[in-house]
DNA sequence: GTATCTGCAAAAGTTTTGCAATCCA
DNA sequence: TGGATTGCAAAACTTTTGCAGATAC
């Protein structure tokens, strides 16, 4: 993997973000400082960063996916709604290797995501608070 | 919510499946019992069903949206690699509600999901298993 | 009867890809 | 120099939508 100026910002960028940035929103923070950068690049960078591990790719619905800069394993809550995605500050054991499943066995297991509204729609569609 | 013969064969032939099928799959099943049916409507009833709670909308990534016919809680493993879900047989608690985070103080809280490579994709990337 | 629903087709939105030129090591 | 990478644009794919006609209740 050799280090390109545009695959450098990529990496910055999405760093920098304390939210969950999609392709096009890293495309606009780099073109920025690089105005000729194109999308195909950011996506062909994207991917290739979260396969080397360096960002983690999230599967959002709403048919945006969005990056991660924190690899560490946490999880994540996800609106069913409207999409929003935030770290989950709970620490949830992920599945222990002794419950005895295929997927289970292997070291890079992460995640611990749950779905639900967030407070925003939460606030539009009452009674389904608890209590 | 009307019933339409569109409408009842979408929903059985989700029941039918113990995989989580995407839209287009479901369309061809539809297409054998209704050949006149069209992707649209398809599209559109599964957006109806899952948000009556009738169905339960995945939020995979690559690209397609995944449909699973068993709403209770439970979550799922996804590979990370080729997409594939599997529900998770291993009972994980839900963030309980008493740890005060506003979105976990809500009924409809439903997840647990894992992220990691399927047996398949496992076997073709050695030195990713425990031990 | 009328509001809901469907089929069709076009549009919208996101991601991938072919190719020639360019760049890094 | 040679293979990796880029920009550009077209293509591929999934999902949404406008509209006129059909249908359920």
């Amino acid at each position: 993997m050799r280090t390109t100026e545009q695959r450098r910002l990529i990496l910055d960028e999405i760093r920098k973000c304390s939210h969950h940035p999609a392709a096009d929103e890293i495309y606009l923070r780099v073109k920025e400082h690089l105005s000729h950068i194109s999308l195909g690049t950011v996506y062909r960078n994207l991917e290739l960063l979260s396969g080397k591990g360096l960002i983690r790719k999230l599967e959002t619905g709403s048919g945006q996916r969005r990056y991660d800069p924190d690899i560490r394993a946490h999880g994540h809550f996800r609106c069913t709604h409207c999409g929003k995605v935030e770290d989950l500050p709970l620490s949830i054991d992920p599945p222990k290797p002794e419950q005895d499943h295929p997927w289970v066995r292997q070291r890079d297991i992460h995640g611990g995501d749950y779905y639900g509204l967030c407070p925003d729609c939460l606030r539009r569609k009452p009674g389904s608070e608890i209590e």
